[in-house]
DNA sequence: GTCTATATTACGATAGAC
DNA sequence: GTCTATCGTAATATAGAC
C-alpha cells in the first residue's frame, strides 16, 4: 500500500489520489486499506517522515572526511546519488508539504533544517580553513541543495548523462561557486 | 476572480481548491464563476500561461549587455526580481505542472523551455569569448536556474536580507560556478 | 483481514428565474 | 450577470457480515 501510495501521490499529487485508486493498485477494496493506516493523512505523513529519517540516517553514517573540500564533494555526490534513487519520495518531500496538518509539517519542517545545519557547518568549516569564501553560508547553503534538488527535474537513468557524469558536472559548479 | 485563484492554488494546490472556495472568496456564488471561466482547468492554464508570457516578454524586453559576464548578471538580478515580486504564480508555475491536461501542459512546457533556452545561448556566448568555462551549457543552464529559483523557498520581503543583498549573494555564486 | 454496503459530505458544472 | 437549486458523481471513512 505504501509503495503504491508513494507512486500515485508523485504522478498526481496527494489531493488528487482517492483512497478508492491506492486500493485499486494495490488490488484491495478502499475499505481494507484502513486496516494498515487510521487515514489518508497519516500515509501522507509517514511516507515523508520515513523519507527524511533514510536521509538524515545515511548521511550520518557516511564516513568523515579529512578537510572542508573533501567534505563537500562528499556531500555533493551523496545527495545526487541519493535523490535520484528515489525520485517519488524526493518529489513528495517537496511537493507535499502544505497538505500536511500543522503538527505534521512541524516534525517534516525541523528534520528538515536538521539536514541544512549539517551541511551549512560543513561550509563554516571551509571559511575557518581559508578553502571557502561565501559571505552567507545560510543562504550558499539553500542555494547549493536547491541546486542539487534540481537533478531531480531532469535526470533519467537512460538519458545522455550518467549519474557519475551528474556527479562531476555538478561538483564542478559547486566547487567554484563557493571557492577562494 | 483570477486574483483569488492564484492565491488560493498557490497556497492549498490546484486539486486541493473548489469552485465554491474561490466563489466565496470572490463574494459570489460558484455559479456565477462559470461566466468568466469555462472550467476550473482552463483557469488554471490561463494563470500559467499568462505567467510564462510574462515572464519570456519581460525578459525580452531586457537591454542587450556588452558581454556575456555583464549579460549573465542582468539575468541573475532579472530573474531573482522577477520571481520575487510574484512568488504566487511562481509556485504555481512549478508546482501545478502535472494538473494541467497533456495539450495545456505541452504549451507551458514549451514556454518554459524557450526561456532555458536563452539562458543556454547566453552561457556559450561565454564560453565563445573565453570568459565561461563549463562542459556542459544545458546541464549548467539548468543548474543555475534551480539554484536562482530556490531563493523563493525562503526569500521574505521582511527578512534579514534586503533584495539587492540576495541578489548580490547569488551573483557571487552563479559567477563563480561558470567561471574559468 | 477483506468484503459489501452505506453514511455523510463535497465536488464540478448546469438550468432557469430574476 | 448573479442568484438558487440541483444533477450526477465521487470523496473519506465506518459498520457489520463472513
Amino acid at each position: 500500500m505504501r509503495a503504491v501510495a508513494l507512486n500515485l501521490f508523485a504522478r498526481h499529487g496527494y489531493a488528487a489520489v482517492s483512497m478508492r485508486q491506492i486500493a485499486g493498485e494495490v488490488g484491495v477494496q478502499a475499505g481494507a486499506l484502513y486496516n494498515y493506516t487510521p487515514d489518508k493523512q497519516s500515509l501522507l505523513f509517514d511516507l515523508m517522515k520515513d523519507h527524511m529519517d533514510q536521509l538524515l540516517g545515511a548521511w550520518s553514517e557516511h564516513p568523515a572526511a579529512p578537510n572542508a573540500v573533501a567534505a563537500l564533494e562528499a556531500f555533493t555526490r551523496f545527495h545526487i546519488r541519493f535523490h535520484a534513487a528515489r525520485p517519488e519520495a524526493v518529489f513528495i518531500a517537496y511537493m507535499e508539504l502544505r497538505n500536511l496538518s500543522p503538527e505534521n509539517f512541524l516534525v517534516i519542517e525541523k528534520l528538515r533544517q536538521g539536514y541544512e545545519a549539517e551541511i551549512e557547518t560543513l561550509l563554516r568549516q571551509g571559511i575557518s580553513e581559508g578553502v571557502f569564501d561565501t559571505p552567507d553560508p545560510k543562504i550558499a547553503t539553500r542555494a547549493l541543495i536547491a541546486m542539487l534538488n534540481g537533478v531531480n527535474t531532469w535526470f533519467r537513468e537512460e538519458g545522455r548523462l550518467s549519474l557519475p557524469d551528474v556527479e562531476d558536472l555538478y561538483w564542478s559548479m559547486v566547487r567554484k561557486s563557493v571557492a577562494v
